[in-house]
RNA sequence: GGGCGAAUAGCUCAACGGCUAGAGCACUCGCUUUACAUGCGAGGGGUUCGGGGUUCGAAUCCCCGUUUGCCCACCA
């Protein structure tokens, strides 16, 4: 059931920051500060006017033409819309948006393909719940809301949401293609979903099954796992004793049949004749031979056991052997169950064959008797699928041994499956809690065998603590419970072999690796996928069957049938026996060339009605549609799973089924960023679904359908799978709802602004599974920010005290978002709600900050250029070679070379923390800790340093920009308006779109600008300069006093280094000689160096801190020595490490032993 | 129960068998220094969870244990 959602998505102004006050984004002068919020929606605009985000898939299909780009793809893991999107979200689409936007400036045709996804279940019970708690909804969904009317709402929850979440993506300044937004409910995606269905039904990968689903008997629908919680509750457990008999033989199965067999029928087995088979039980020694004897069987659900269908023992047991061939019956019902062998069944702890056995918990209160409840118990359930053949023999047909005794309100029920009701009909009418206690009152009561035995069939009860599950909704316990489901059956090799077969064959690759493990895990131990769901929102199963009241011409719907299908409009299955269909279906499928030949076999035998699956491929196929409502047949009223649609993402949103151009350019897909707990929910299923879907090397566009051998052959729908971390608070707790410790993005991009939050995020995306982030509150009065008080929680958890006070002001008190989501408390204005943050945020944003001071004064650097030379600058086009620049300008250029490809080795390896740390060094570290301060005295003499300058502000500019879009485009416009000469290996290729940066080349440096030299002699001057700056900082010398620095003989020429040096330690000379007046000693490379002029005359050096600067270096010089002798003295070390190892130890060692010297020597003349 | 991680400075994290174990925040000292105090310079702070082993050499590899997180399965 589709809801065809418009998504024609106008390219117009759509970003909702605030108006920017006028002038601070002006050409002519950036702000003194920078201002996030001043700039993220003029620049938004800009890119969205340019359509720079809109891929064209023209340019990939292009061949080798000069427009021709390879794609680059990345399909967003839609989110749900649920609930707004937090920081989780943030992290993920950060780490797509920086993929996208490096490779579109990397020459790639990139889409970034954005779009939200309806989520089932989850969305239904949001809305639900708020319908609810508005009192729009009181009772039972079902009978105040049409399934209609009920739709309509969450379509408006939908489009709420959607807009929200868009609206966040947007202000992250996501580059995503939002021309092509799609929605997993939209006709696209419809569309997609119903070719799908139709296809694996036709193939006979869909079928239909019993299963046991969770269900809430109070909301009357069933519940998926995730929605449900378990409570621990005091119970007990009751032993119960089952009478044994004989078996009836095959002539009561059709007394059984008809319900008429009496109890008294059954034939007991007494002691004695148990004990002639070889019973051997130490406990049952004393009972009378003419008794009848029992079993003991164990439960925490005495209720259910009128719906038994068999006693479970161990193989092992002992005891298994005499029971051999016999049979229990039920008290009061009269059934008579067989007793099966299965290894499930634990021994009790004193038959355990092993100490693990005898450790397992369950051997300490077991009987070695499992009653087995297949229709209220999932584990029965699977024993049943084990032992089906003998249970269904016994309980007279063909999935007779399944016995439902609830009704949907959970009280027992003779009319939804059980009808070998006996004398058990008291127990009617009765809920699961009233029907316990009578049960077991019943067994007190009553007792085996004859009036005269004096066993109870009551042994026992013990306390037992166990857990419930309950549902989220209603709390109501949850029942399991036997019902009707369609599957896909991804067990065929078809499906989950064919999706290991993209991982072996490297067609698929994850990264980090270790994730591949959980990938192949999941397709090895695969069991067949359950795909519907009892709810109203989704996609309605295009599958219409006989209800009820199945009438018309059957044989005449036959012929019909056969005539559609051979048109490709249908594909259908049925069988005579509504009882055994869920067998037909499930076994080897009758495929529609059989159907014939099957429906004369199997119709003409049994005057029954049909039953009909018709999966009608198109939804507007009125002929057939009208045809099947004809004859009573209905649209199946379940839904789709969700992740049914998730599954077929990469192909409904380019346009799958038909061979568009989206489809051919685009898929497969690049990269896949999410979170590892979807790999099985969904990155399998989309591998699946690709590789059935499409065919062997992609698709020809052209518009028609597309046609896959259906072989699993196709291409898998993408090529590297990036499994990121996972974002919890600071006590390592996941950041939830309910504990209140999420954090809202759109609150940061407010605080700290996009980029700075964008740059934190990807910093902190390392290739571990889960990094924290300490959340703080923002004081709603003061607006500080401060750590909150934290206290631990009834379930365990430390969560923010509800009620906080305001740090500088005690009296001020505000609520936590736990005290908000706990119910604890409410924000009312005397306490209002403190906004969650983090102070992790910081970075980013000073990040930010430091880049626009930089790039705002190498501007104003060029500004005065330009300005004193006029034109003549701008004429200067002879590109400037590295060999030709001074000393920090190649080292500048070798630090850029090596920035590149460092971010691009990060880049491509999914290392998201490696590239940005790598960028903050080079901007921050490099570029304005040394490389702006050295140019300061040379630059505005030096024009071929200024084309330095602009070039290493226009590469971080771009190397930047992928993880900071906004400022970098701002400063970036700014920075273009210089003219720019070459650097010889160096390119920086212009905006192919608006003069907008996000289109601009990625820089390419030639390994030829890497200049080791220059590397060197720069390391040199540095260490001189530190060495220097620790001696001011020791003497406490200010900052702008002039020194002399004193070289040996024999120093190393300081070169090209000198005048740098001078500048950046504060030097006003150079001497070789040695100082007349008070000085300082220090050294470098084992060479003693000296300052003079620290102090004026009248002030004496302080030779305290002298000393103790000394004593320092003597101690760490004296550990290093310690430490490389030692290796060195180890024989072992020599012989085996590398020579090269070897060889920098002595030189190291050598080193530091002269220093020491030197040290030690200075130490003692201040002495 | 099965699988996958983590444990390194007060906090959040790097270091992928070999530099004296490094960053950011916090802390200490000094600095309004004409890009930036959201800053600049300098500094203190480490038994790399514990115990074994392999190796010339271990934070790194292996084994045992402790603590902790996640995913899947299960809970008569």
């Amino acid at each position: 059931m589709a809801q065809p959602t418009d998504h024609s998505h106008q390219q117009k102004p759509e970003h909702n920051a605030d108006p920017a006050p006028a002038g601070a984004a002006s050409p002519e002068a950036l702000a003194k500060q920078f201002r996030p919020i001043d700039h993220e929606g003029v620049i938004w605009d800009r890119w969205i006017n340019a359509r720079v985000f809109h891929a064209d898939s023209s340019r990939v299909l292009a061949g080798a033409g000069a427009e021709a780009r390879k794609p680059y793809t990345i399909l967003i893991p839609p989110p749900n819309v649920t609930d707004r999107l937090h920081l989780g979200h943030a992290f993920n689409n950060t780490i797509q948006d920086v993929l996208t936007r490096a490779h579109r400036m990397m020459g790639f045709e990139a889409l970034w393909m954005p779009g939200t996804d309806h989520a089932g279940i989850a969305t239904q019970a949001v809305v639900e719940k708020r319908l609810r708690a508005y009192g729009e909804l009181k009772g039972a969904l079902k009978e105040a809301f049409t399934r209609d009317a009920f739709v309509e709402k969450i379509q408006v929850f939908k489009d709420e949401y959607e807009a929200v979440i868009t609206g966040q993506l947007k202000r992250m300044g996501c580059s995503c293609d939002w021309d092509r937004q799609r929605f997993t409910m939209d006709q696209q995606c419809a569309e997609a979903v119903r070719e799908a269905f139709f296809r694996l039904f036709r193939d006979g990968l869909i079928y239909r099954g019993k299963r046991l689903v969770n269900w809430d008997p109070v909301l009357q629908t069933a519940v998926a796992d995730d929605e449900c919680f378990d409570e621990e509750i005091d119970g007990n457990f009751y032993y119960l004793r089952y009478p044994l008999v004989h078996p009836h033989g095959a002539s009561t199965q059709r007394e059984r049949e008809a319900g008429t067999l009496p109890p008294s029928d059954a034939v007991p087995v007494t002691w004695s004749e148990l004990r002639a088979r070889g019973w051997d039980a130490p406990e049952d020694a004393a009972h009378a031979d003419e008794h009848q004897a029992w079993v003991t069987v164990a439960t925490t659900r005495p209720e259910t056991y009128l719906g038994d269908t068999a006693v479970a023992i161990n193989p092992h047991d002992p005891r298994a052997k005499a029971l051999k061939g016999l049979c229990v019956e039920l008290p009061l019902v009269g059934r008579v169950i067989p007793i099966v062998e299965d290894s499930y069944v634990v021994l009790p702890e004193s038959l355990a064959r092993t100490d693990e056995g005898k450790a397992d918990p369950k051997a300490k209160f077991a009987t070695g008797f499992l009653k087995v409840t297949p229709a209220h118990d999932a584990n029965d359930h699977e024993l049943y699928q084990r032992h089906k053949r003998v249970m269904d023999e016994f309980a007279g047909g063909n999935g007779r041994a399944l016995i439902n005794i609830f009704a949907p309100d959970a009280t027992i029920s003779k009319l939804h499956g059980w009808s070998d009701v006996g004398g058990a009909n008291i127990f009617v009418g009765l809920s699961r809690e009233e029907a316990r206690r009578k049960v077991v009152g019943e067994f007190k009561t009553r007792t085996v065998g004859s009036e005269t035995s004096a066993a109870a069939l009551f042994a026992k009860s013990v306390p037992y603590r166990h857990s419930v599950p309950r549902s989220d909704r209603s709390k109501a316990v949850v029942e399991p419970y036997l019902s009707d489901q369609w599957y896909v059956k991804v067990t065929d090799e078809r499906l989950a072999k064919a999706a290991n077969e993209a991982l072996h064959s490297h067609e698929l690759n994850f990264h980090p690796a270790r994730y591949a493990k959980s990938y192949e895990q999941w397709h090895d131990n695969i069991r067949d996928w359950c795909i519907s769901r009892q709810l109203w929102w989704g996609h309605q199963i295009p599958v219409w069957r006989s209800g009820p009241a199945g009438s018309g011409d059957l044989l005449a719907l036959l012929d019909k049938l056969d005539r559609w299908t051979s048109e490709g409009r249908v594909a259908y299955i049925y069988d005579y026996n509504p009882r055994t269909v869920a067998n037909v279906l499930s076994s080897p499928s009758p495929r529609p060339s059989d159907a014939a030949s099957f429906s004369d076999h199997q119709y003409a035998e049994e005057q029954q009605p049909a039953t009909f699956f018709v999966c009608v491929r198109k939804p507007r196929d009125g002929e057939v549609i009208n045809a099947l409502h004809a004859v009573g047949l209905l649209q199946d009223p379940d839904v789709l799973d969700t992740w049914f649609s998730s599954a077929l993402w990469p192909l409904s949103t380019l346009g799958w089924p038909h061979a568009t151009p989206e489809l051919a350019a685009f898929n497969p897909s690049s990269a896949l960023c999410t979170a590892r707990e979807i790999i099985t929910l969904w990155v399998s299923r989309m591998v699946m679904f690709n590789r059935y879907f499409m065919p062997k090397g992609g698709v020809e566009a052209g518009g028609a359908m597309v046609e896959a051998q259906g072989l699993g052959r196709g291409p898998a729908p993408f090529k590297d799978v990036f499994i990121h971390a996972v974002i919890q608070d600071g006590q390592g707790q996941k950041m939830s709802k309910s504990l209140g410790n999420g954090v809202d993005p759109l609150d940061i991009i407010l605080s700290h602004g996009a980029d700075a939050m964008r740059f934190t995020l990807c910093h902190m995306a390392t290739q571990t599974q889960d990094v924290r982030m300490p959340v703080d509150l923002v004081c709603p009065h003061t607006g500080e920010v401060f750590a909150p008080k934290f206290v631990t929680n009834k379930d365990g958890y430390v969560v923010p005290a509800s009620i906080q006070s305001s740090p500088k002001d005690p009296t001020k008190k505000m609520v936590t978002g736990y005290g908000v989501a706990s119910g604890e408390v409410k924000a009312s204005a005397e306490m209002p709600l403190a906004k969650n943050t983090s102070s992790k945020f910081d970075l980013g944003r000073n990040f930010a900050t430091k880049l626009w001071n930089a790039a705002k004064f190498a501007l104003m650097i060029l500004e005065n250029a330009d300005k004193a030379a006029g034109q003549q600058e701008s004429r200067q086009k002879q590109p400037v070679a590295a060999a030709s620049v001074t000393l920090v300008d190649r080292w500048m250029l070798s630090r850029l070379a090596r920035g590149v490809a460092d971010a691009n080795s990060a880049l491509r390896e999914y290392q998201f923390s490696v590239y940005a740390q790598c960028v903050y060094d080079l901007l921050w570290r490099d570029f304005c800790d040394w490389y702006l301060e050295a140019i300061k005295p040379t630059v505005e003499k030096d024009a071929s340093q200024r084309a330095v300058l602009r070039a290493a502000i226009d590469t971080m500019l771009r190397l930047l920009h992928p993880v900071m879009p906004f400022v970098t485009e701002v400063l970036f416009e700014a920075v273009s308006r210089h003219p720019r000469r070459e650097i010889t290996g160096l390119s920086l290729a212009p905006p192919r779109n608006s003069a907008l940066l996000a289109s601009a080349g990625w820089p390419e440096a030639s390994a030829s600008l890497i200049d080791e030299r220059a590397e060197r002699e720069f390391e040199g001057m540095r260490t001189l300069v530190t060495a220097i700056r620790e001696v001011r900082a020791q003497h406490t010398v200010p900052f702008k006093r002039k020194i002399m620095l004193h070289v040996p003989p024999g120093a190393p020429d300081l070169g090209a280094g000198r005048d740098l040096a001078m500048t950046l330690a504060g030097l006003d000379a150079i001497s070789t000689s040695a100082p007349s007046g008070p000085s300082v000693a220090f050294s470098v490379d084992a060479l003693d160096y000296r300052l003079s002029n620290l102090k004026d005359a009248a002030e004496a050096v302080d030779t305290g801190a002298e000393r103790a600067r000394l004593t320092k270096v003597v101690a760490d010089l004296t550990k290093s020595v310690e430490t490389l002798d030692k290796r060195l003295s180890n024989p072992g070390y020599a012989d085996k490490a590398p020579p090269h190892m070897v060889q920098q130890s002595k030189e190291q060692l050598e080193k530091a032993r002269r220093e020491l010297a030197a040290a030690q020597t200075e130490l003692s003349t201040l002495a």
